[in-house]
DNA sequence: ATACTAGGCGAACGATCGTTCGTATACTAG
DNA sequence: CTAGTATACGAACGATCGTTCGCCTAGTAT
């Protein structure tokens, strides 16, 4: 069965509607994501969507992996085009600015929306959110820790990358909640600046560099 | 009329209520909310709250002007007693960290769960949130600025405060989504650091003093 | 051709949502 | 005492929720 006619047009099923509902999540969150809503979103009917995914909690599963996909796909994937350390660090920090600016997903950051969603709660989709969080900061932690045994900078690579995302994301909040851009600048030099004190060499932070000179 | 019993029967039961709805909205957001809930939680009627509110979006605006008199009497108003400056700045970080770590509200920081509820939609309730989070924002940064006016540190407070109130929040996330308080040892070694790095005498640091030796 | 599986949809299920109505009970104002 | 107002509740409203059922089509397997 080399392919199967039937998979193959699920998948298909599956993939549009969960680019609604991934969107559509990062706006209402995972629990506010209703099958009706997502049915008249992505053109199919309320009892396709349960039969493709089971059940809510399925759908919502299906959703935050969905996101994490395309979370990789922006901002680690292409951060690999730079070499370990510093650099990729800096690269990490600029997709992720620009994933959350650009409004890939109309709600922000996918994340940043469902983990406020879900970390009160218990069950497999908070796993499935931490789970994702859990992965991202580790593999910033990762790149700051091979930085420090470079010699690229000095530091404490747990402190520095949760000083790190805690500006990212302070950025992707208060830009929504103000619906304004500055933040992004403001967390990009900041970014730029705790990196520069912790001793990177300039060259290294290109991605963080203010676009427009301060005035 | 010194005293209407009836508008003093109403006000004790909204404050009841609204004791409820704090607590049920940082856990279910805003928009979860839900006056069914409410109702059962708080010993009362559905209709009850409905007249009480009127409409579900007054019992929102209610809930947050309730948070935020929680908020400012947890946070702003014991930090008065340090003078302005780098101490008050200390004791406001200090107290923002405890309200959170306290778990005042269950699902921890009343406006960081609804911010994120909130900030993609618009109307009153987004416009209450957000008229609160720029009152903290600014008095934080007021205190900088005074900070930096003293001579007791030499910093953007703009920055400065963006880079503190982002350590505040990443503690509350963090610790929220990974039920672990450790976040919150980690925001105030970054926060006591960084205003280190300012120029703040350390003896004006002392909230951000960690309770137990590093090991 | 037959049996089986995966989608896909309309219709309906019970549950819960926010809201409204009618009615009863305090309390005030005149 | 009377008229008016602010709670308070039960009951019901229409709408939407997640889910299930029946029925049909598309594709696979034997």
């Amino acid at each position: 069965m080399a392919q199967d006619g039937r998979r193959a047009r699920g998948d298909a099923s599956r993939r549009i509607v969960l680019h609604s509902a991934t969107d559509l999540a990062s706006v209402e969150g995972l629990d506010g994501l209703s099958i009706g809503r997502l049915a008249e979103a992505s053109g199919s009917s309320k009892s396709s969507i349960a039969t493709l995914f089971q059940s809510k909690e399925g759908l919502q599963l299906a959703t935050v992996a969905a996101a994490r996909e395309i979370f990789t796909a922006r901002i680690v994937e292409p951060a690999r085009e730079q070499p370990r350390g510093v650099r990729r660090v800096a690269a990490l920090l600029h997709n992720s600015l620009a994933y959350s600016k650009d409004r890939v997903f109309t709600g922000g950051c996918f994340f940043a929306a469902t983990a406020a969603d879900v970390d009160s709660k218990s069950g497999p989709v908070r796993d499935a959110v931490r789970a994702a969080l859990i992965d991202w900061y580790g593999y910033v932690e990762a790149q700051l820790r091979h930085a420090v045994d470079a010699g690229e900078i000095e530091a404490d690579p747990e402190v520095l990358a949760f000083e790190l995302v805690a500006l990212n994301e302070e950025a992707n909040s208060r830009s929504l909640l103000m619906d304004d851009a500055r933040p992004y600048a403001l967390a990009a030099a900041a970014m730029r600046a705790r990196l520069l004190a912790a001793g990177a060499p300039a060259a290294s932070l290109a991605p963080l560099a203010s676009p427009e000179p301060p005035p």
